[in-house]
Order: structure tokens, then sequence, then C-alpha cells
DNA sequence: GTCTATAAAATGATAGAC
DNA sequence: GTCTATCATTTTATAGAC
């Protein structure tokens, strides 16, 4: 899995500082815009270091994508094993608001957000737009209206976006949450 | 305003083909990885013959945010000599839906919203998302809770993402319209 | 695990002929 | 209004020393 044979869990090492850095730049600049030289500078190595701990560009997307992939999944199938109920689609969107509060999923998912494009052909992006699909599908009731599909979405989106939405400095971002996830529940209720 | 002296609008000159093709391509393949060589080969042009249209990248993409804000001023306009009620507000969304319904203006959206890095440091950028920020604050009441501050937000959005959000190959655009728009005047209701 | 050095390709942009 | 030719720069990626 990673190169390094220690224990997984270790104080920052030089692939996971790759990964922060990446992915700040990813999302502040773009993935296309962000050079290797950039992250390089910022980390203070030069690229080669980077080459020794990701074979391509892609790759270190790659990675953040799948180490995130991990924890939505394991929602996706807890889901699956539910009955399609509203307390079940509700319950769903509590639990993915925690997993975004969650330390690097939110900024994730605003990167995926903001570089749709790249994702689009970068088979990362097949995954992730994967997991959306199963996410929408899971908290749609099949019969649902045209009107109520969009709700849903909008339910999803809302969870995302809560950061981008309520930028006044004096919301915390627990009552950004707090709101986001009110609307949500709101919006499949 | 334009180089060619002719008569404002002919049969498509190079100059709006430019435009019509650089959208496309920017919204597809995001606007860093798009190059002018693309836009040039598409075209059956050189790269050089875009460069007599437009002075840099960049003023491709600026032309075409000043072409489609002409018209969202004017909406911005009109609302802010409309009192601040719920109706207004409602007929504001209703105008916007009729306006990104005409060719053109969705696609500058969907390129807007899948390309925020790009536009952040573009000027380009500034504008838009200053009429997004103005649009934001017409529809939302001054002492709306936050939640119903997302629940504005939301409304926009579902304008701009009915394309994305059902994609049922089965729902004809004016269906899609109808449902966001339906959605949208009840999230600001 | 990180470095120096460099290859190979692509990009935005310009000069000047037609 | 479009072309050919070219420049300067940057990019991803690799080879090989330490």
């Amino acid at each position: 899995m990673t190169q390094t044979q220690r224990s997984a869990a270790r104080e920052p090492g030089t692939r996971s500082r790759i990964q922060e850095v990446a992915l700040e730049l990813f999302t502040e600049n773009g993935y296309e815009a962000t050079s290797l030289r950039e992250i390089a500078e910022r980390l203070g190595v030069t690229k080669a270091a980077l080459y020794y701990h990701f074979k391509t560009k892609d790759d270190i997307l790659w990675s953040l994508v799948e180490d995130a992939g991990v924890r939505v999944e394991a929602l996706i199938a807890w889901a699956r094993e539910q009955p399609r109920t509203v307390d079940v689609r509700r319950e769903f969107l509590r639990r993915y608001s925690d997993l975004l509060a969650e330390q690097g999923h939110q900024g994730l998912m605003r990167f995926f957000e903001r570089n749709q494009p790249a994702m689009h052909k970068l088979k990362a992006g097949e995954a992730m737009r994967g997991r959306m699909m199963a996410m929408l599908e899971l908290i749609t009731d099949p019969d649902a209206s045209l009107e109520d599909r969009v709700r849903s979405s909008l339910a999803i989106f809302a969870l995302h976006s809560s950061w981008f939405v309520l930028r006044d400095p004096g919301v915390s971002d627990e009552q950004r949450r707090a709101a986001a996830l009110g609307v949500a529940l709101d919006l499949v209720g």
C-alpha cells in the first residue's frame, strides 16, 4: 500500500504531507493550474522527491480520492442494508454530515465540486461520481417526482457547500454545519 | 467593441465561433486544460488567427462573461428597484430561469461552477462572483435565519444545475427547467 | 529518501509575409 | 483576416549520484 513499511499512523511523513499540500493547492488554484514544482517548493523538497512517493501527478489525486472513498463506501454499504424509508434517509444525511466534518473530507468534496472537468477524465473522478450517484439514489424515493429528485440532490449539495453559502465570519463552522444539515433533513422529509 | 465594423448581428463570424467553441471546451475539459491549439484546430484555423480576434486566452473568457453579464446586470437592476418582498423574489427567480434558458447562459453558469479555481484569479471570475453575490442578497431576506439563507442559495443553485441533477434521458429540458423552478420558488417561499 | 541535471513535449504569445 | 515560423517559458517525468 504505502512504500514505507512502518506502522500505519506515524507523525506525518512526507507522503501524507504531500497529500495535504496537494489537496490545498489543487483546491485553491485548480488541479491543472497546480504544478509539481509548486507542491515541492511549499514542502521544501524537490520535484524528484515527489516522484519517489507517487508515480504521477494523477496518482497524488488518486490517493486522496481513495483514502476518503473508504469511509464513504462504508456509509453507502450501511445504507444499502437498511429499509428505504424516510427515517433512514435522514439518518444517512446525519452520518454523512458527520463524515464531512472530519478533517479532510469536506476539503476533498470542495475540490471535487470545484474541479469537475479535471475529475471527468481521471479515473479518480469516475470513482467519486459513482459514489455521488449511489448516495443520490439512496436518499431519493424511487417513485419520487421530478421536483423531489431535485430536492434530494440539493440536500447533498447543501451539506457540501455550507462553507460557501454562509461566509459571514460571525458564523462558526458548527453553526454552518447545523444549518446545512437542518435544511438537508427538511429537503428529504 | 468588435474589430469588424460590420453590422452587429451577422451569420456567425470567426469571432463568435471562437467564443462558442471555447466555451464548449472550457466547460468540458476545464479552462486551464484547454489549449489555444485545441480551439484553433477544432475551428480549422491556426492559433495566430485567434490572436487576431482576442488579445490573450483570458480575453476569450472575459468576452464570454461580459456578453452574458449585460443581461444579468439588467435583471439585478430591475430587482433593486422593486420592494423586497417574497413575491418579487419569486418573480426574480422566474425571470432568471427564463434568462438561463436562453442559449448560452446555462452553459456559462455551468462553466463557472465547474471552474471556480480558474475563475478565482481571472477578473472575469470577480465579475461573475459579484453578480452571484448580488443575486443571493436580493433573494434573501436581510433578517433571514441561517437555514433560510442556505435555502436561498440552493434556490439559485437548483436553477443552475437542473441539467445535472436530472440526467434521465426521458426527461425533457423543459421538464427539468420547470421542476428546478418549482423547487426554487418553494425554497424562497 | 532526497538531490542534481536534463530530457521531451506543450503552451501562450509574437513577428512578419500574404 | 489568416498563415508560417519561431521564441521563451513551463511542464511532467526520468536517470543516476549520494
